[in-house]
DNA sequence: CAGGATCCTGTTGGATACTG
DNA sequence: CAGTATCCAACAGGATCCTG
């Protein structure tokens, strides 16, 4: 099942590899950001996430919202009120892929200078220092 | 010792988070598939990895060579010979690295469509599929 | 052979203003 | 409150040519 290793597999290495899927749904400023504060649990809403995000706008938030929640990582759940409300958590997707993250974490922190611990990630992020 | 999270704590996340140091260092067109070749073991040489790796130019492929080892990431031994000859390794932090992005590469197979296994990978990434 | 220099372009991210 | 629309800057990545 291991198909042979030629000079041309390397090509579409970028398109094929799930390395790289997995790196393009966290990649960009905010997504992992976004995913950490997620990781609680808590349903949360856009403005809670946007006065945790110091700095975000409101186009790269609803931006890498809109993205999260197209590849699966993010529910977006909105409520018809006045004034209106929409909450978001991470899906089973999304949860999954905390584990992964993790271990690059656990890597990095290896890796990093000491000091520079997570702020951004969950408790576990933080144990892991 | 976890300390307290605090709206503030989110603000420079991309700065201090172990995981963005770790996506950033194999981030970048290149720097993964490069990874990949050299995950084999074999002391490689510049131009045979631009010969596997299509579609790159001289100016990506040294650049990117050369953040890696700036990194820590992969080892340059250089011959004075006629004409010159350069291989590159893993370093032992390179190599720390694969089981990482292992379980990366795990959670990708598992989300992405059936039939995109990792072309550029080595063995142990495509017997994940 | 193993790169470096220069110039150019597309994409990512940001500022500001506006809306259902 | 939870976003859009428009415009703009910065940077990653590429094309081409050059060199010890």
């Amino acid at each position: 099942m291991s198909k042979k290793i030629t000079d041309e597999t390397y090509a579409g290495a970028n398109l094929l590899c799930p390395i790289r899927y997995a790196i393009d749904i966290v990649g960009g400023k905010w997504k992992l950001p976004i995913i950490c504060m997620l990781a609680s649990g808590l349903p949360t809403r856009y403005s809670s996430i946007k006065r945790k995000l110091t700095g975000v706008t409101n186009m790269m938030l609803a931006q890498s919202l809109k993205e999260l929640e197209a590849a699966g990582i993010v529910h977006r759940e909105q409520y018809n009120e006045v004034p209106p409300r929409v909450e978001y958590t991470l899906t089973d997707k999304g949860k999954s892929i905390l584990p992964p993250l993790l271990k690059l974490a656990e890597w990095g922190a290896d890796y990093m200078h000491e000091d520079k611990t997570c702020a951004a990630f969950c408790d576990k992020c933080q144990s892991t220092k």
